[in-house]
DNA sequence: ATTTTATAATTGTAAGACAATTAGGATAAA
DNA sequence: TTTATCCTAATTGTCTTACAATTATAAAAT
C-alpha cells in the first residue's frame, strides 16, 4: 500500500512533474516487495530504460528520495534501498523552525509524553537496568552530566522500538540539543529525583503514573529553559 | 541557526555531493532571513550564477527541497519559499511502513497522548465548543460517523497550534485512515462515552486526567482494530 | 477602456559527453 | 597455489547545450 501524496490541501492542483511521478514509481518498486531493505537498485542507465525518462529526470527523482532517507547512493557503487527509516527529512524540516525554541520544546515534550506511556507497556528489564544506571551515574558522577541526562531520555524513547517514533524523536532531541546547548539549567538533585520517580513508575508498568512523573519533569524543565532563554 | 545534516551515525562518512551542498546553501538563504515565507526565490538561471553550479545540480537540489516541503515550484512562474511546514516528508516516510499497522497505530497513539496533555493546557473555549458539537453530532446523527470521529481527534491535535506536531500527526492520521478504512469497529455508545470523558477532562484543564481518558480510549480502539485486522 | 496578440521569462525535459573512483578481474610475482 | 599489483569496466557525479511548454507581461489593435 502506498500513500498518494496528492491529498494535501496546500497544493490543491498538484504540479505533476515527471520526476515526481518517477519518484512515486520507484517508491512503488521498493514497497511492492520486489526489493528488500538494503538491496541494491538497478543502475541509473537501466532505470532510465525501464521508465523511459531522461537521466536528469531520474536523478532529480533519486535526489528527492535520498533527501527523504528512502534510498542512499554510494558513489561509483550503486543506489541502495535504505535499511531503516532515517531522520534526515525531519532535520531539514526542523531547520525551518530552529529560531522557535518554544515550538521545539513543546514538540519534544508532546512526543516524550506519548512515548513514556508506551514505554511503560513495553520496556524490557534490560532497558530498565540501563535506565537505573544512568540515574546512579548522574548522582555519583561529578561535573557535567548533560550527556547522561540525554541518555536517560533516549533509552525511554527507543525502548518503544517504533521506527516512526524513533525518527521523530531523534530529530527533535538533536534540534533541542542544538538550541539549548548554551542554556545551563542543570540541577543535579532535581534531575535525580525526577528521573527516579519516572523510573519507578516504569518499573510498576503504569502508563498514567509514568506520564504524570514525566509531565512534572518536562514541565519543570520547560519553564526553566524558557525563562533562561528570555534572559539571554 | 541551521542544523547540519551530517551528524547521523548511518552514513558516518557522508557523501558530499554538490547538489546536497547546494540544497544546504539554499536552506541557509531561506533561514537566514533574507527571504520570508511565501517569497519568490530567484529564477534558476540566477541561482546558477550565484552558486556557480550547473543547472542539473541546482535542479536536483531544488527537487530535494521540494520533496521536503521546504519550497514549491510553479511551472513557468517561479519557486516559492513554502508558507508553512507541510507533511510531505512524513507521508513519504510512512509509505515505507504502510504494511505495518501496529507501528502506525502505536505512533499515532503516542502522538495523540502527548498532544492531549498540551491541549489541556492550551485549548480555547471556541475549540472546546467545537469539540462538544462533534460529540453531539455522533450521538444524534444516524449512520456512519467516522468522519465526525476523526474531526474530534483533529480538533484536539490542532488546538495545540504547533507546526511541527501538526505535520507529524497529520501524516499519521492520514496513514491510519488509509490502512484502517476497511476495518469497521464503530461502537457509537462507546465513542460518545469516551469522547465525553476526554472533553470533560479538557474542560477541567487537567493534563493527567485528559491523558488517562485518552489513553483508555486509544487503548480500547487499538485492541479492537488489531484484533479485527488479524481476523481479516 | 477592453480585448487580443505577441514576446519574453521561466520551469520542464532531453541528449551527449567527460570526470572520477571504486570493484572486480586479469596478470604477474613469490 | 597464493598473494600482490595493475588494469579495465561499471557507476555515479557534473557540465553543456538545446528545445519544449506555458504563463505573465507588455504591446497593439479594436
Amino acid at each position: 500500500m502506498v500513500i498518494n501524496q496528492n491529498h494535501t490541501l496546500l497544493d490543491s492542483v498538484p504540479r505533476k512533474t515527471l520526476s515526481k511521478e518517477v519518484a512515486d514509481r520507484i517508491i512503488q518498486l521498493l514497497v511492492s516487495g520486489n526489493l528488500k531493505r538494503g538491496d541494491k537498485l538497478p543502475p541509473e542507465m537501466e532505470l532510465i530504460k525501464m521508465l523511459s525518462v531522461s537521466r536528469p529526470v531520474l536523478r532529480e527523482a533519486m535526489s528527492s528520495l535520498e533527501s527523504l532517507g528512502i534510498i542512499h547512493r554510494k558513489t561509483r557503487d550503486g543506489t541502495y534501498f535504505s535499511e531503516k527509516i532515517g531522520s534526515q527529512p525531519y532535520f531539514n524540516m526542523l531547520s525551518l523552525v530552529m529560531d522557535d525554541l518554544p515550538t521545539i520544546i513543546e514538540a519534544r515534550m508532546a512526543l516524550e509524553l506519548g512515548l513514556i506511556a508506551l514505554a511503560a507497556e513495553k520496556i524490557t528489564q534490560n532497558e530498565l537496568e540501563h535506565l537505573y544506571q544512568t540515574i546512579e551515574a548522574i548522582s555519583k558522577h561529578p561535573g557535567n552530566y548533560s550527556e547522561i541526562d540525554k541518555e536517560f531520555h533516549r533509552i525511554i524513547a527507543f525502548s518503544v522500538h517504533n521506527p516512526v517514533l524513533d525518527s521523530m524523536i531523534d530529530s527533535l532531541l538533536v534540534a533541542f540539543d542544538q538550541m539549548s546547548k548554551n542554556i545551563e539549567v542543570r540541577e543535579r538533585n532535581v534531575a535525580v529525583e525526577h528521573h527516579t520517580a519516572i523510573y519507578e513508575a516504569l518499573e510498576r508498568r503504569s502508563p498514567p503514573e509514568a506520564f504524570s512523573k514525566m509531565y512534572e519533569h518536562l514541565d519543570y524543565v520547560r519553564k526553566k529553559i524558557l525563562k533562561e532563554s528570555r534572559k539571554g
